[in-house]
DNA sequence: GTCTATATTTAGATAGAC
DNA sequence: GTCTATCTAAATATAGAC
């Protein structure tokens, strides 16, 4: 488990992010069985919360018995952080291939529009990055954290640079960057698939986005 | 109890909106330990979720034992609908006083910032009501979507004005909306009282979203 | 690696004295 | 209306057979 993990981690950080852009491809998770548990919990988890959520349907969902899943996970928090730690570092790979265009306007739409299409293709998992957070241990909190900030980077950077040549006008530099990521974020809250076209939706966020912010 | 419910539920209908207008006024409940339980639950929800709240932790903020709080509320789920009733009725009280002004632009930034201070003020409740919804029985929820929807309707409405009227453009109007009340829902979600004064947040956020649709 | 069976803890809710 | 004591159910996690 600690071997799945640590490769996991050295592959978003740089060297192939097209492998792990899609949450939804669980591959590299070994055994099977390890990865029906994982697939069980984020929906356990993202319709019901880590709280309410018990082992016993996390192991019915993923077709085996109770006791089986700690021969996979040492806990239900262990599994969590699993989720959480996959889930932000797939969004922050998200974000960082989206990072692309010759002006901060072209970026800043780009992110936009990838990190809300995200959310809404894996509101799922982006449910449980979202809103589980509490759950996660101190530890394993403190080391989501680092991704969360890292994503909030990106935003807050190009709309510095927006600034920088005069394209944008943004009186609250932080501010505007928590409302820029509150509209993407705020997606998993109430994204369902008869909600529409992700990749539609992710347009018309980039849209208001860039208004919010042109000079 | 259901005697307290039914006088609050006709206040807020319209006659005297002003005494509903803060949420942390819990005055009209009636006795004081039933008071005292009902902001230790507030606080309990918000911190930790319902399900990880236990009536043993809402008891001992209220300063009794397990045991008293069944003599005020029948079960742990009735007092989070009693908060979450409250804490909706509040949130649109809010919207209906702020709906005013001489032009549609004038009218969304007043909603606005009344929308997000509300949920910056108030982010304790704002939590609860915002991120709890799925702890509610199957007829409490229903209950609550019907004030969500009138939440939603004020805010659609003013967009639809200044469509009509040629101050705004927006092309999905369903989508712009549910954008909007995303900026300030989401604060419930990120705000401490560190981050800032509520009014000043309100104004911000105002400036953005009118930036969003002006034409 | 998966099972059945179970240890242990803790939760929501109740009984009955005062 | 509040307490102590407790019932009952359910949850996380473990033991040990296969």
């Amino acid at each position: 488990m600690a071997k799945r993990l640590l490769s996991f981690t050295l592959l978003v950080q740089g060297v192939n992010v097209s492998a792990v852009t899609d949450p939804l491809e669980w591959d590299h998770v070994e055994p099977a069985a390890a990865r029906r548990l994982l697939t069980g919990a984020i929906e356990a988890f993202a319709e019901r919360g880590f709280q309410a959520t018990t082992t016993r349907d996390i192991a019915s969902r993923a077709g085996m018995s109770p006791a089986a899943l700690y021969v996979h996970y040492p806990s239900k928090e262990r599994l969590l952080f699993e989720i959480s730690l996959y889930g932000h570092n797939a969004a922050l790979a998200i974000l960082r291939s989206a990072n692309v265009g010759d002006t901060p306007a072209d970026r800043l739409r780009s992110l936009v529009a990838a990190f809300t299409a995200w959310h809404a293709r894996h509101h799922t998992i982006a449910h449980v990055v979202q809103y589980e957070l509490g759950a996660l241990s101190p530890d394993h909190l403190t080391e989501v954290a680092t991704i969360r900030r890292a994503i909030s980077t990106e935003i807050e950077q190009v709309l510095a640079d927006g600034v920088q040549d005069g394209t944008f006008a943004v009186p609250d530099l932080p501010g505007t960057t928590l409302a820029v990521l509150s509209l993407s974020i705020d997606v998993a809250r109430w994204y369902t698939p008869h909600r529409g076209d992700p990749d539609a939706l992710g347009k018309l966020y980039a849209d208001l986005a860039h208004r919010m912010v042109q000079s």
